[in-house]
DNA sequence: GCAAAAGTGTTCGGGCTACACCCATGA
DNA sequence: TCATGGGTGTAGCCCGAACACTTTTGC
């Protein structure tokens, strides 16, 4: 629970009045005008979920808004984002973190253009991180009122992610360390929105290269039925495993 | 050649000097300390080019670097760049623009920090756009000195290009209205980067509904050879035509 | 007729789906 | 031994690559 009091008020910076200069400090700590938003989704209870914060304050009281905050003078985009996430919602397990879009329209905060980039961020399904009171899980297919335009930034998440569980690993960043086959057509359905037949779903990721048995085995419930093999991803970084999935390279090349 | 002289001129707008505050205007007008960039790309000759501009000023005194400059305050990003190409650039056909992404390291500008939107925007190669005597086109596979991390956004743009050319219709903003299927493969074996066959090229995009026959015909050259049959771009905008390449929903959802 | 360029037919292989069947366990 | 869930074998389909062959033109 470490700093989540302090996290909480500072959640969601407010922008300056209306009007007012963007930048005031000429220091290196002033900060830039500019917002770093994530959406960070993680697998719970077979639905995809994704991190949310309801804001205290107009605009938007009361609505649900993604976590994040102002892009500090001094730091890269995908470096403030991993510390917001850190500091204000105190999840620092991300498998995976990529930038998503970059959002400027004049009328998207009422209180003037301010730009802010989305990110991106995966949290294995095995974890729960401890988040402040003011922040919770909602299942991406149910979203409650959004403020500004966080719901469609939202949108682009879950679409990105759809497409990439098709030709790149990102599975790894949805499951924990070591699962059955059957525990990781669940992670791929929930994610992809539609039914994934384990049998497939493992032939298709061993032929790819994508996952490896670890040797040990789940022991079968009560119910019976044969123990499950464990698996993992050989990797667990991002890697591209069926990059021409037409137009491919002439074979001699 | 309209307005390209003075186009030049304000092609590439200085940040402020370094230390002094982002903006110092409170109006409409103000800039917003952001800048917005573009990786246009067009066949030309056979090879895939880009659209860069040479710097008169330091840092990065006669280097090349993408066209584009500041966002103004009330404008879009989007609207911004497209403002940019066509004031600046003369460039105004552009069949297809998408955002490619942000950067903001400390370290990209050496005047202090300055976050960059960059776009990828697509010119048929039949049009050959004005442009201003310090701008030229160059091969992507043979980019000079450039300024910043300019020559890496053009790579990302490569990157991206060749792989919406695999699973999307973006070929329609390559090529020009009407085209034979000879000279759709030279377009793509220019982005890919590798031989297309023609005879296999024409069967996947008709099969994917991509293209269709216009009923015209081009006739052979002096050397002979069977006319060829005109084909076009059934849709002009970007669609995604073969969405599922794998982990596809099942026939009966 | 011959060369050149476009277009068609056909074969092959790979990858994914579907589905039947076999295996290992608990009660 | 039966139900349960995991795992394998196999057949079918679709797609794209390769390549031989046919068609239509200019000279």
């Amino acid at each position: 629970m470490r700093g989540s009091e302090a996290a909480t008020q500072a959640l969601y910076d407010e922008a300056p009045e209306a009007g007012a200069p963007v930048s005031e400090q000429t220091d290196g700590t002033a900060d830039s005008g500019h917002e770093v938003l994530a959406v960070v989704f993680q697998i719970r209870g077979d639905k995809l979920s994704v991190l949310l914060w309801q804001r205290a304050r107009r605009p938007y009281e009361e609505h649900w808004v993604l976590p994040g905050g102002r892009l500090g003078a001094v730091e890269g985009l995908d470096v403030s984002i991993r510390r917001q996430l850190a500091q204000k919602v105190d999840v620092r397990d991300l498998t995976h973190l990529e930038q998503l879009e970059t959002r400027g329209d004049p009328g998207r905060h009422p209180q003037g253009r301010i730009l802010a980039t989305a990110y991106l961020g995966l949290v294995p399904a095995d974890i729960d991180p401890v988040v402040p009171e003011d922040t919770s899980w909602h299942a991406a297919s149910e979203l409650p009122d959004m403020g500004f335009d966080h719901a469609a930034i939202v949108h682009s998440g879950r679409k990105r992610l759809r497409a990439k569980l098709s030709y790149t690993n990102v599975g790894f960043a949805l499951a924990p360390p070591e699962f059955t086959v059957s525990e990781l057509s669940r992670y791929y359905r929930a994610a992809l929105g539609h039914d994934v037949a384990a049998t497939n779903l493992r032939r298709v990721l061993l032929r790819r290269g994508q996952i490896e048995e670890t040797g040990g085995f789940v022991p079968s419930g009560r119910s019976g039925g044969r123990p499950a093999a464990l698996f993992r991803f050989r990797a667990r970084r991002l890697e591209i495993t069926d990059a021409f999935a037409v137009l491919r390279p002439p074979a001699g090349a």
